[in-house]
DNA sequence: ATCATGAATGGTATGCGTACCATCAAGCAC
DNA sequence: GTGCTTGATGGTACGCATACCATTCATGAT
């Protein structure tokens, strides 16, 4: 493959005036920049950024890491770190956990031994240990979604537990007023932190919040909410933690023969507004996606780019509220 | 942060013997190689793949480009390159590029600049450029998905011709007689397959074949649809050439009044069987995709280990056809 | 004509890890 | 004891691009 030496050779200047054609090209001669453009064109020259990274000390490129690739959710975070980073020439090497956090150290030192400038971590557990091997590294990392209360790091996130809130009393306002709680991994913040807005909400009318916990996943939805409507004095609504799981439960819906929104309401987490669902069918909370993968970009760069070196900020942006088919006011229309 | 020096002055011994522990632990004597381990835990190094990399020519990485990240196809695409390469010690490094060709040479050429190893190319159009350019660089490609007739390349994909002659057949051998195709963008070469695989079938039986062309969205096949639903004698069943134009359709049915399958049969293509579908709606033809990466991934090491070295390989893997619940007999029920 | 100035370019060393060859000591045969 | 083999370890150079300092030459000032 071809090296700055052989288009120094081919155009009989040194390795240093190539270099500096492709990095301060105002530094040299014209005539010399054109003769070197012709013979890295002729020669299909592409730099070495293994070379430029050791010599550099950093490679223009950030680590980005999602537990689940296979969420919509993730999807738009890729999309959105990834344009950010671009516009401010960073390209984006980026890795998934299959939400499995011995992998997602795995994943974390693959980033590492490549040396990328700073990493973004959407992390499976709201647990210290990752945070603390990159920074042990010394290298910047910001944190998506979680808080991480025994890390001192950036967060970008929403507040999940007032939104929980939100989503509750929408459902109360409704009418309803049997309403259980569909929720992930216990282990997981989101997941407790959702449930304890929705108790908080029932509790303050003085209502009984049932909660169950599974996971985030269709199949999980699909048995907890079967569980739930198999019971006598069924719920009229679900309030679920997750988009996957308000699918496995309107499935379960489906085959218990109820109708949504008739027979039942679901309102849910993480309906992420995606280009691909061209007519949202489940009323619930949208977290801005985009506007936090960019936030989380800018908080890297401003670390690497050393234009901030305090304690961890932690952003907190506003969830969206928006309904759609999913939901009706409670009683015999 | 650490290096291999560090280590070796830690531990008393030189940088090669280090490097031996990590590479050949074996022909080191255990009391040093136990002192050296001691050393890289105490100090917590991690391996610098650039330098590595520089000196050994190659960086155990894979290049994978998909052209549009929201497809869930696509997601599947890297989950089972991301799989096959994890398990013979590969990353993927992953760009996407919005289906836009020229985004796809920017992110070859980010790519190759981190001297990946190999690259596994879902090209937007099946035109030789990018192809070329890799090759130019004397770095071993797999296509996925299209036939370059214009390449001497390794390829991996299903006969998508064949395939829209089976699902045009089925839909006929139910009944339906007045039937449209909705396809995507004319540029892209799966689009016209799909539609003369659509016109040839039609054809042997002596029908006319209408063939609407646009682009692989949901809002173009709603856009399609609703031309096409709205004539007089509209069809009875449409024949889409992706999930993405059949959620459309559905779309447009819906606002029309007509239910599916009663008043219309839907049957496409690319339905990828996700995990994240707990029941399929559409009847139509998937693609094995993780084998396909499987493949793809294959043909490429062969390629980087040099245990294959010949003619471009041309991999047709079978489609599956799968009936769910968007078909249904023609006629009055 | 002389010298200072600055632009353009080149030479050398460096970042990190490893290939390759050299060294050294221990063990063994005779 | 001598010479050889083998195993363990070290030293040096290199892969590619660039930071830094040196050199060269033209220009303008005096």
């Amino acid at each position: 493959m071809t090296t700055i030496r052989d288009v120094a050779n081919h155009a009989s200047v040194a390795p240093m005036t190539v270099s500096r054609v492709l990095n301060q090209p105002d530094s040299v001669s014209p005539e010399t920049r054109q003769r070197v453009e012709e013979s890295i064109a002729a020669l299909k020259y592409v730099p070495n950024m293994l070379g430029q990274g050791l010599r550099k000390k950093r490679t223009m490129a950030l680590g980005l890491i999602v537990s689940d690739i296979t969420n919509p959710f993730a999807i738009q975070q890729i999309r959105g770190v990834t344009r950010a980073a671009r516009e401010n020439g960073y390209t984006v090497i980026f890795g998934h956990t299959e939400s499995d956090s011995e992998e997602e150290l795995q994943q974390l030192r693959a980033l590492i031994e490549r040396r990328v400038d700073g990493i973004i971590l959407s992390p499976v557990y709201n647990t210290p240990e990752s945070v603390n091997f990159v920074q042990g590294q010394k290298l910047p990392v910001t944190v998506l979604d979680y808080p991480m209360p025994e890390n001192d790091v950036d967060v970008v996130r929403c507040d999940t537990h007032l939104a929980a809130r939100e989503l509750t009393d929408y459902v109360l306002d409704l009418g309803h007023r049997r309403v259980a709680m569909l929720s992930g991994d216990r282990a997981i913040v989101t997941a407790r932190e959702r449930a304890e807005g929705f108790e908080e909400a029932m509790a303050a009318r003085g209502y009984s919040a049932p909660v169950e916990y599974g996971h985030f996943t269709p199949e999980s939805g699909y048995e907890m909410a079967l569980g739930v409507l198999r019971s006598e004095n069924r719920p009229t609504a679900l309030v679920t933690a997750s988009n996957f799981i308000a699918l496995g439960a309107a499935e379960a819906a489906r085959e218990l023969g109820l109708s949504i929104p008739e027979d039942l309401s679901i309102v849910t987490f993480d309906n992420a507004r995606t280009d691909t669902v061209l007519d949202p069918f489940f009323t619930g909370v949208v977290q801005p996606i985009a506007e936090m993968a960019t936030v989380a970009t800018h908080f890297l760069l401003d670390r690497i780019l050393q234009r901030y070196s305090g304690a961890g900020r932690d952003e907190i942006l506003p969830t969206i509220f928006e309904v759609h088919r999913s939901t009706a006011p409670y009683g015999p229309s």
